[in-house]
DNA sequence: AGTCAAAATGTCAGCGCTGTCAATCAGCCT
DNA sequence: AGGCTGATTGACAGCGCTGACATTTTGACT
C-alpha cells in the first residue's frame, strides 16, 4: 500500500537523489551529513543532483532514524526587547548549524515551570537548551536539566553551575567604569536603583557600584539604594524617594534604562535642571536612552552577539564524546560604555 | 538490527502503552489523535496508562508517518516588542493545539525573501505560516506562498488577499475618534505624523486623521504631514520642522509612541509648555508612553491576543477538505483609547 | 435466537532516512 | 601476478508512528 505522494509539495526523497546522481541512498546522506569517506568526485556528483532536484532532506524521516530532532529551545520568562533581539542573533547562529531554534515562554513563578520545561524537553526531543535569566537560577529548572541529559547554556546566571557553559558581560565592571566617571565629576552623595531580585545583572551591577565607592573611600547611604525591578513605574517611586533626601543625590545610577527615564522623569517633576541639578546613568541602552532628554549615559549589551555565541556553544557539546570540551565555555562578551548627556559635574553647591 | 534505546531519553513507545493499556497501538494512536470511534472506556484505559508511563508521542515519527509536521511558522522581520508579545500569544494558543510555533527573522528588503520563505517551509514542512507587517505584502512571499499550498496568516495586511484570512485592527476609527478628541478641544492645526511606507498601518492611520479633518471641514496642511518611519530620531525631525511653521501647530498627532515621544522632545527642546502649548498623540501604547511626561494619550493594541487569534485561524485550515472556511476569516480586533495627560485644550490665542 | 449494519478494534506495510555491517575497490607491496 | 590494507560504497533492517483496510464486537431489530 504505497500512499501517493502529495504531488508538488515537499521534495524529491534521498532514493530520487541517488538514482540521479547514480549512487546509493547511503552515499547521499554520507552527503548530507557531511561524514568522512566519500570521494570528492562523488561528492560533487551528489551535491549537483542535490541542486538539480532541490532537494531537501525530511527532518522528520533524518530525526526518527539518526535518533536526533536537529531543535534547540530557547526559554524566556519575559518577552521584551531583549529577547527578540536574542533571538535574532541565535537563529542566525543555527542556521549555519542546520539547527533550528524552538522559541518558549515559561514562567518563572508557575509552580509548574520545571514540568513544562520537562515536556518541552521530551516532546520536541531538543538537543539542547539556552536558558534566559531568570530561568538558569531556578532550582526546578536545574533539576530538570540535570536529569535531561541535554547541553544548557545559560544566560547571565547568579550561579555558574560547574558543568553547564554560560554567556554574559562584565556588568560589574561596566557599573564600576561608570560610577567611576561620576565620582571624577565631583558626586559623592549617588543614589542606585537595583533591578529585579533574583538576576545576576541585578546583584553584579550593584557590585560594580560598591566597588567604585569603596575605592574611593565613600560610604554608601541606605537611603539611597532602592529596589525599582527594573521597572520604570517603581523606577519613578525610587527617585522620588531620593530625591527627597537631605541633602539630595546629586547623581542616579540606575540598573536599567527604564528605571533612569524614571529618574530623569522623576526630577523633571520636581523642577530640577538636567543634567545640571542631578546626573543620571542607565544601563542596557534601551530605546528609551535615547528619548529623554537629556539623553541617557548607558552600557550597550551586545544581545543579538550573545545570542549567536549562546548557540555557537550548544553546537560545541559533543553528545557522544565526553559532553562539553573542558574546561566549560564561560563566554564573557564585552560592553559598551556609551555617555551622553544626563551625566554632568556636580553642583557646587551640594 | 535493533539498535539499543537509549535509557532514560525519551519515553516509552507506543507499543508499551499498548500493552499496558491492552489494546493495539493503533488504537493508542487513535486517543492521541482524539479520533472518534474509541469506546470511553477504552479511551480511559488508554489515557490512564499514557499517564502511568509518562508517555509523549515522538514527533518524528508522527510527522513520519503521518505526512505532518506540527509546527507552524512565525516571519517577522523587525525584532522588537512587538514581535516578542505577539509570539508569547501564539505559542500560548499553538500550545492547545498541539502546535508548534518556529519563529524565524526574514529580511524583507533582501532580495532573498523569497528563497529563504521557501527553504524554511520546505525544510520545516510548515504546516501554516504566520507574516508579520510588512512581509505579508511583499510579491515575493506571495508567489511562494501560493506555489506552497499552505495556510498563511496575514497580520494587518496593506492589501488583503481574498484567499488568505488576516488579522487586523481598526487602526483608522481609532485615529478618527482620537483626532476628533483633539478638533474637540479646539485644535485645528494639527500636524500629523507618518510610519513606515508599505504598512497598513501607516495608511490606515493616516487615513482615519484625514476622515476627521475633512469631516470638521477642515484642510490638511501638506506641511504637517511629515513621515517619520515609526523612528524616535526621524521623529524629532519632522516635529521640529512641523514646529517651525507659521502658525505653530497646536498638536501633534504621531503614527507611534516612539515618534509621539519624540514630538514631547522637540517641544520641550523648544520650551513650549506641554501639554498647554502642545498636545500629542500616539499609538501602540508602547512601554515610553508612560515615561514621558505628560504620559501619552495613545491606542493601546492587545498584541498578545492578535497572536493568539492568528494562531487560532491556522489551525481552522481544513487540509483535506476545502481549505479555508468561507467566507475566509477575517479578524478585527478591538482597539483601546488610552486618554492620558499628553493632550489638553488647545491655547486661545492659536 | 438470528440477522445485519454500525461501531470498535486490529493487522500490516511503509513514511524517508540512518546505523550496522558486509562487499567492493584502489593502491601498494612482494 | 597475487596478496593485503585501508578507503569507499552498498545492502538492509528498523526508527515509532499512522493510513488503508480487514476483522471482530455490539446492539437494535426481527
Amino acid at each position: 500500500m504505497r500512499r501517493a505522494a502529495a504531488p508538488g509539495r515537499g521534495s524529491a526523497t534521498i532514493e530520487v537523489v541517488a538514482g540521479q546522481a547514480g549512487v546509493s541512498p547511503k552515499t547521499v546522506s554520507r552527503v548530507i551529513n557531511n561524514e568522512r569517506g566519500v570521494r570528492a568526485e562523488t561528492r560533487e556528483r551528489v551535491l549537483t543532483a542535490i541542486q538539480q532536484l532541490d532537494y531537501q532532506p525530511n527532518l522528520a524521516a533524518r530525526g526518527l532514524a539518526g535518533d536526533r530532532s536537529f531543535l534547540i529551545g530557547l526559554f524566556y520568562d519575559q518577552p521584551g526587547d531583549y529577547l527578540s533581539e536574542f533571538q535574532t542573533g541565535a537563529v542566525q547562529r543555527c542556521r549555519e548549524a542546520n539547527l533550528h531554534l524552538m522559541v518558549e515562554p515559561l514562567e518563572a513563578a508557575s509552580p509548574h515551570v520545571g514540568r513544562d520545561l520537562s515536556t518541552l524537553i521530551r516532546q520536541l526531543r531538543l538537543e539542547g537548551v539556552i536558558l534566559l535569566p531568570p530561568l538558569s537560577d531556578l532550582p526546578a529548572v536545574q533539576a530538570i536539566l540535570a536529569a535531561a541529559d541535554i547541553p544548557a547554556v545559560h544566560i547571565a546566571p547568579m550561579h555558574a553551575q560547574d558543568d553547564a557553559p554560560s554567556v554574559d558581560t562584565d556588568d560589574r565592571a561596566a557599573v564600576r567604569q561608570l560610577t567611576a566617571e561620576l565620582l571624577q565629576r565631583g558626586h559623592r552623595r549617588i543614589g542606585f536603583m537595583l533591578g529585579r531580585a533574583g538576576h545576576r545583572a541585578t546583584e553584579q551591577r550593584y557590585l560594580g557600584f560598591a566597588d567604585a565607592m569603596h575605592a574611593n573611600g565613600l560610604d554608601i547611604d541606605p537611603q539611597l539604594v532602592q529596589a525599582g525591578n527594573f521597572e520604570f513605574a517603581e523606577g519613578l517611586e525610587c527617585a522620588r524617594r531620593m530625591l527627597g533626601c537631605h541633602p539630595r543625590p546629586t547623581a542616579i545610577f540606575a540598573s536599567n534604562d527604564d528605571m533612569a527615564a524614571a529618574a530623569v522623569s522623576a526630577a523633571r517633576q520636581m523642577s530640577l535642571a538636567l543634567p545640571r541639578q542631578l546626573s543620571v546613568v542607565g544601563f542596557d541602552d534601551a530605546p528609551v536612552a535615547t528619548m529623554v532628554w537629556p539623553q541617557l549615559t548607558t552600557v550597550r549589551q551586545p544581545v543579538r552577539e550573545i545570542g549567536r555565541v549562546a548557540a555557537e556553544l550548544i553546537s560545541q557539546y559533543q553528545p557522544h564524546r565526553q559532553g562539553w570540551p573542558r574546561p566549560v565555555p564561560r563566554r564573557h562578551l564585552p560592553l559598551e560604555l556609551v555617555l551622553r548627556g544626563s551625566i554632568a559635574p556636580a553642583p557646587r553647591n551640594s
